[in-house]
DNA sequence: GAGTATATTGACGTTTACGTAAACGTCAAT
DNA sequence: ATTGACGTTTACGTAAACGTCAATATACTC
C-alpha cells in the first residue's frame, strides 16, 4: 500500500469525481497537505474519505458525517464540555443507526414478500402461458 | 382506526408538512381521492406514505422510493416484462439494503470505540482533574 | 521547448426536496 | 356577515451536493 496518493487516484479507487473531493475538502472534511498547489492526500486522509463515503451510502448529510468523523479525532483530548458533547452527539448517532436497521430489516422483508410474488407469477405465465390484465396503483 | 384521513391529520401523525405531502403527490408517489378539491386518504394511502418516509430514513432518492412502491402494486399483475423488470429492481435494492447493513454494523463498531475512549476519558477528567491540551484535526 | 497530461481556483449551472408567500375557496361558529 | 381554521393552486425561493466550463499553473516527455 502506498504512503500518499493524488487527488485522481483517490476519485477512480472510489469511484467519485475530483470535483467531489475538492468539494469536501471545501466543507472541511478532508484538509490534504499541499506541495506548492498540488494536494497530497495521506493514508489518514483516505481513511476518512472512506469512512466520508459510508456515512453517504447511509444517507447521512455532509455535515453529520462532518461532526461523526470529528469525533474520530477527538475521542480521545479535549476538554470535558467538547467530549460530553461528543458523547451526546455519538448517542444520536446510534440511535439512527438502530432506527436505520429495523427500517432496513423491514424493507428486506417485504422485498421477499414481493420477490416471491413476482417469481411464483412468472412462473405460471411462463409455464403455462397464462394471461392477466393490468389494473391498479398509480395510473399516470 | 380511521378509514379515511386528511392531509393535515397525516401531516401531524407523521411529523411533515402538508406542503411535503402534497410535493409527494406531484411527483406520483400518492394519488388520493378527492371530494370536489379536497384530498381524502386511505388507509392503503397512508400505508404507502409510511413507506415511503421509511424509503427516505434510508437516504433513498425520491425516484428510487417510487420505483420501490410501485412494486408493492405491480408485484402479483403486469405482463411477464414488467414483472422481471420489477424482480431486477428488487434484487438491487437488496443489494443496495446489504450494503448498508455491513456499513451500519461497521459505523456501530466504530462508535462504540470511540465512546469508550471518550467516556474512559471523561472518567479520568472528572475523576483526577486530569489535565489536556487539545490539538489535531482540521483545524478551522 | 512544444505538446500532452494533470492540477488548480473561480464562477456559474443543475437537480432534488421541499419552504414560503400570495390569492382564493369552503365551511362552521359567532 | 365576518372571523377563523383548514384547504387549494401557482409561483418563486433556497440549501445541499455536486457538474461543468474557463483560465491558468506545473510536470513529464519527446
Amino acid at each position: 500500500m502506498q504512503e500518499t496518493y493524488t487527488i485522481s487516484e483517490l476519485g477512480k479507487e472510489f469511484g467519485i469525481s475530483t470535483r467531489a473531493i475538492r468539494f469536501y475538502e471545501d466543507k472541511q472534511l478532508l484538509c490534504p497537505a499541499r506541495n506548492g498547489q498540488r494536494r497530497i492526500y495521506s493514508r489518514a486522509d483516505r481513511t476518512r474519505l472512506k469512512l466520508l463515503l459510508r456515512g453517504k451510502r447511509l444517507g447521512w448529510p455532509l455535515e453529520e458525517i462532518k461532526s461523526v468523523l470529528d469525533m474520530y479525532e477527538s475521542g480521545d483530548q479535549g476538554e470535558l464540555l467538547q467530549l460530553e458533547y461528543t458523547c451526546r452527539k455519538i448517542e444520536e448517532s446510534r440511535q439512527q443507526l438502530q432506527q436505520q436497521q429495523q427500517d432496513i430489516a423491514a424493507a428486506l422483508a417485504d422485498l421477499r414478500q414481493i420477490q416471491d410474488r413476482c417469481e411464483t407469477r412468472i412462473d405460471r405465465i411462463t409455464d403455462a402461458d397464462f394471461k392477466g390484465k393490468t389494473a391498479g396503483g398509480c395510473s399516470s
